[in-house]
DNA sequence: GCCAACGTTGGC
DNA sequence: GCCAACGTTGGC
């Protein structure tokens, strides 16, 4: 089992959507970042946990657990013209772009904002708080998750 | 809205 | 295969 944190604008897919969703399943489509795929393509496995985070967003911070629903498939709007992921260099008969099914799994009690993320000692080492980070799919480990689930799951 | 960081592109 | 230009991310 493996541990992940995974960006998403909550403007354009939060967390919240996520639990809306049918199944409260949906394709982590979109990605065009080669190590973001790799890791959804190589690395996932089904059940490994998944730190929800709010990026791009005032605070930005996870909301929530979700896991890996699915083994990897082909990310299907880079076929789609009329899709913002449209990539016309992902060839259908060796696609370029991979994803994998993320499905909610738990609540938290509470948001945790990045500034307090940044205070907890097992996170020291994240690569969410290294300056310059932009990767939107991050391997953490199982001591950062569960330091974060625990500050979810404690009341403010 | 600014801008640092960083990935990608494309000319050479 | 180098690297400048460009585009994007994402915290602030």
């Amino acid at each position: 089992m493996q541990y992940w944190l995974m960006k998403s604008e909550p403007d354009v897919f939060s967390f919240g959507d996520l639990k809306a969703c049918k199944n409260q399943t949906e394709p982590w489509d979109g990605i065009r970042n080669y190590q973001a795929r790799n890791f959804m393509r190589d690395d996932m496995k089904i059940g490994d946990q998944i730190l929800f985070y709010h990026s791009n967003t005032k605070p930005p911070g996870v909301a929530g657990i979700a896991e890996v629903a699915s083994k990897p498939y082909p990310d299907f709007t880079a076929f789609d013209k009329k899709s913002n992921y449209y990539d016309p260099k992902s060839d259908p008969d060796n696609p370029r772009w991979m994803l994998v099914d993320v499905k909610f799994k738990a609540d938290l009690k509470r948001y945790v904002p990045l500034d307090e993320i940044k205070t907890i000692p097992e996170c020291s080492e994240m690569r969410l708080i290294q300056r310059g980070n932009r990767l939107s799919i991050t391997p953490v480990t199982k001591a950062e998750f569960q330091a974060i689930k625990k500050a979810g799951m404690r009341k403010s």
